[in-house]
Order: C-alpha cells, then structure tokens, then sequence
DNA sequence: GTAGGTGCAAATACTTTGCATGACA
DNA sequence: TGTCATGCAAAGTATTTGCACCTAC
C-alpha cells in the first residue's frame, strides 16, 4: 500500500481516510458498485462522508489510473478497481456486473484497427445475458 | 416503408409526423445522434416539436426493435437505426462516434460463453481512438 | 502553517412524467 | 369518434460545483 502513498505524494495529493476507503472498498469488492452503493456502503463507517466525496474521490482515482468507470447502459456509472481492460457481463434480470477475466481481448484492438481509420487507443466489451441464479429463478416460473 | 406503416399497426401504435421524421433522421445519419442532436437537427422542420417527444418516440422505437441505445461514456445516450450488433468507435478528441461494420463479431458471444456461467443473449462493444481529422489536427500541433 | 480536501447545499444536465390539448386511424 | 400522441412545464435522478471549514503533510 506504499505504492499508493507515494503516487499520491507524487501529484501532491492528500491520502485521506475518504480516500483510503473509497480505492479500499473497491478492491474488495467484484460488485463493480456505482458512486451511490459506494456511499451506502461506506456511511456506517464514515457517518459524516458525503455523496460529493465519493465522486470527488472516483474522479480522482481515474485520473491516477487507479480505477475505471463502468458504462453497462444504466443511467449511472459504475467503478472497477482493476484498471487493466477485461470484459464485463451484465445480467439483464437483477442488473448484476461481473468481470470475465478468463476471456482475453487482448488482440483485439489490433484487429480492429484493419478496419478503421481511427487510431485505437482502448476498447470496452460489455456481454449481457442472466446470471446462474436469474436462470434458475427463470426454471422456477416454468 | 410500408413495414413500418405495418408494424405501428400491429402494436395500437400511431404513425405520426413526428415519429416517421425522427426514425428517418436515424436512418439516414451515420453520426449516432443524442436525444438533444435530433431534436435540434429537426426543429428547422418541426418548429413545434418538444425534447420530451424526442425522448418518447426514441424509446418508442427501442421498444419496436428499430433503434437501439449507446453508452459510449458519455454523460447522455446516444441512439443508432441500425439494430443489428456492431462494434462502435468513439474519437477521445472530438467526441464522434462511428460504426465499423466491417469488423465481425458475431462469434465473440459464443467464445465468451465458454469463460461464464451467464447465458449470453447480446454484447456491445465500443472502441475508443482518434479519428483521422484529430489524428491530423495533433501533428498540425507539433 | 498551508495547500489541498471535505461536506453541505445549490446548480447543472439528462431524462421522465402528468396532464390538457390535438390528431391519426 | 375514440384512443393514442404531442407539447408544455414540472419533477426526478445522477453528477458537478462553490465555498467555508477542516486536516494531512
């Protein structure tokens, strides 16, 4: 966690408990939270946090390229602490995000480029479908 | 353009002015519009036509199967005619958003399904670069 | 001690909704 | 003619901003 002291020190930023908590929370989790979950979920620890706060933090984090944002088709935002690109797939019933870490894209933007005059810096791959317990629920209803 | 006239019928639904000019502004751009572009591309035509009936036609054709959504990241949405999946490109510089048909995707569901337990039904995928105007604007820079 | 951060409230931006009027079928 | 759509304004939701006070360094 050294790492992160210094990185911030480096771009003269303060590491604050807020802070601290936010980029922690998000590393212990796969839930891939929006800002409002991180709130709610860091406020019996941190009463006097504010919403504010939270996105203050986000923004500060993706700047450093400690965390990314999430864009499924809601109509908010959600943050992964894993900055490196990887899939993600939505479940359609219960709005769950999880990463598909086996599925290497890697080539992909490569691929791509064949057919574009852009030049590609990035990409992001979003599957949707129904998680394993939305299946069963679905069985269920037969 | 009968097949529209045909399935509004079969939904109860009205083929209005405002409807038909909105789908036909869609189909005949390539610039994946916002809500906000469309209604101001059409006003010119539409003096009378109203933001929130942009909206509501939008989802409207959603719903039908004739347009879909794109997140590209942005604070807004952006919509497309074309239905079918295919992979997007999103200049980092000026915002513009392209499609890039060429590029086939249509086995990347099957492959990820093999790395998840969710039953995959669709995916999006969205590329992020410069486009060629940008590209040459940065060497004009240097 | 000071630059930078927090937390509150207000502002902003996008989208949706309620409702009276209007128009397609 | 009746049902559905439009258009206005107001509401709702997500995110950002301004600013006084506070705190990490």
């Amino acid at each position: 966690m050294n790492n992160l002291s210094n990185l911030f020190k480096e771009k003269n930023l303060k590491l604050t408990p807020q802070r601290y908590a936010i980029y922690n929370y998000l590393l212990g989790t796969k839930s891939h939270p929006s800002a409002e979950m991180i709130y709610e979920a860091l406020k019996p620890h941190y009463p006097t946090m504010s919403l504010a706060t939270v996105y203050k933090t986000l923004n500060t984090l993706i700047e450093l390229g400690l965390v990314q944002q999430l864009n499924v088709g809601e109509d908010n935002f959600r943050f992964d602490a894993k900055a490196e690109p990887h899939p993600h797939i939505v479940c359609l019933e219960c709005g769950k995000v999880d990463d598909i870490d086996e599925l290497e894209l890697n080539n992909i933007n490569q691929i791509a480029q064949k057919y574009t005059n852009y030049k590609i810096s990035s990409s992001k791959v979003y599957f949707y479908g129904l998680c394993p317990e939305c299946q069963l629920k679905e069985e269920g209803d037969r």
